[in-house]
DNA sequence: ATTTGAAAGTGTTAAAATGACACATAGATC
DNA sequence: GATCTATGTGTCATTTTAACACTTTCAAAT
């Protein structure tokens, strides 16, 4: 698998431009999101998964590649946020050490290309390698501060998520195969960071047709089983392309 | 003016890092965006005004500064479309040899920062300078290519305008100070591409609160005369600031 | 066997927003 | 004063929204 990717690279990474990678994780409780760590002095220094392209890549391949390379995840859909440039963006001292640890050339202006994306938190165990010293989730209102400009990277990727609810179906990839209404309710008030009505949320979300309700319930759970769901593909992608004018919370 | 922005670079320019814009212009018919113009073969070849940035210079700010030097406008507000990264994206023929004509290193790989605004026509009448052998205002729909990658990023663009003026007001810095319904009327169906009906329009303005009716009338037309409407500015930034949920067309 | 706890699931109503639609008006020009 | 042209205005049927409370089903505990 590294060897594909570095098949359409060279060896030379442009030191001057960087993609910084924004995975959003659903525990059914909250939202995660997936970053790396560093030791440093008496503690522990966070990231988001980032590094430099290289010299002859696309700006989403080298997303895709250094995303792989510091956590293991590959093949996720990633949507670009948008450039942060700030000439001082990584001149903290605290970061000036860890990019003096990783980069060739640690004083270069380097400005970034932030992306998001969302996964099914149980279908990635995030492994560390590379100059992560370990990835993991970590629920995103814990979320203090971050190196560089990451924090806000992160508040950007946040506004962006709720912004894209509101004009897109969100929750295939977020959840698995098979959900509960009450599970895809809690991810949108977790995503919008507000109380949504249930009987109001249901409706609304069957009148998009985008969920199929199976024959199949939920079973060990202490209370009245909740029937499941599956994501409507077709119809699910023609939203995805399409975008409905307002969801309307 | 020019020893101002001076002030805030070195002479060292990024040769990895570009800014370009897109302006649009309404002419009370239709959107108009502001291209630069260059001598090519037996005919002129159209750019959308852009150039490196420098190493020290906040991207925005470099948006401003090459904007300024390649069409004179200036102190205008620019919002980030995103970055346009194509490895190829400078690599056509016809662009190589613009670009051995204004670059150091024509061979360099850039990533180009995508921003856009919108002006209004009148105020200003662009003046070329720098290597920009002419800037003029060109109708969108007439534009079929581009230098570069221009003609995409200008999809983009109005495609962001398109977004945009759903959840935010427009119209402020695209019309006169005056101007009446039609106009804006106009303006809208010139974004969205496709007609509204009027007095549902109206409607919906109204109920915004952000236009204040004058007790000045249009004079001079061959026909009823206008009521002239101004923007109610605090209503217009507290609207700018929060959005509205949906526009609703 | 019964009770308890916990989340699932369900419908109505009043208010607001939407979309469709047609004709009288005011001024300029001839 | 006739004509041309864009302005300006209201209604109604339909849809959408927001607010709101109680019954059901299962597992676990007693």
């Amino acid at each position: 698998m590294r060897k594909e990717i570095q098949k359409n690279t060279t060896l030379e990474l442009n030191p001057n431009v960087s993609v910084d990678c924004v995975i959003f994780g659903f525990d059914f409780d909250k939202l995660n999101v997936l970053v790396i760590n560093r030791d440093f002095a008496n503690g522990v220094q966070r990231a988001l998964p980032g590094n430099l392209i290289y010299d002859d890549e696309h700006l989403d391949q080298a997303a895709n590649r250094v995303l792989e390379e510091l956590t293991g995840l590959q093949h996720i859909y990633l949507e670009q946020i948008g450039a942060f440039g700030d000439p001082l963006r990584i001149s903290k001292e605290s970061d000036r050490s860890w990019l003096q640890s990783i980069r060739a050339q640690p004083d270069a202006r380097v400005i970034t290309i932030a992306y998001f994306s969302f996964v099914k938190m149980e279908d990635y165990q995030p492994q560390a390698s590379s100059f992560a010293k370990s990835a993991e989730w970590i629920p995103i209102n814990e979320i203090k501060e971050l190196a560089f400009d990451h924090y806000e990277i992160l508040q950007a990727a946040k506004s962006r998520l709720k912004q894209m609810i509101k004009i897109r179906p969100i929750g295939f990839n977020l959840l698995p195969e098979k959900f509960t209404l009450s599970q895809l309710h809690k991810l949108y008030e977790s995503i919008l960071d507000k109380p949504l009505d249930k009987r109001n949320f249901r409706r609304k979300i069957q009148k998009l047709n985008i969920v199929m309700s199976l024959k199949e319930k939920q079973s060990g759970v202490p209370h009245k089983p909740s029937q499941l769901f599956m994501f409507d593909k077709d119809q699910y992608l023609r939203l995805m392309q399409n975008g409905f004018d307002n969801f309307g919370f």
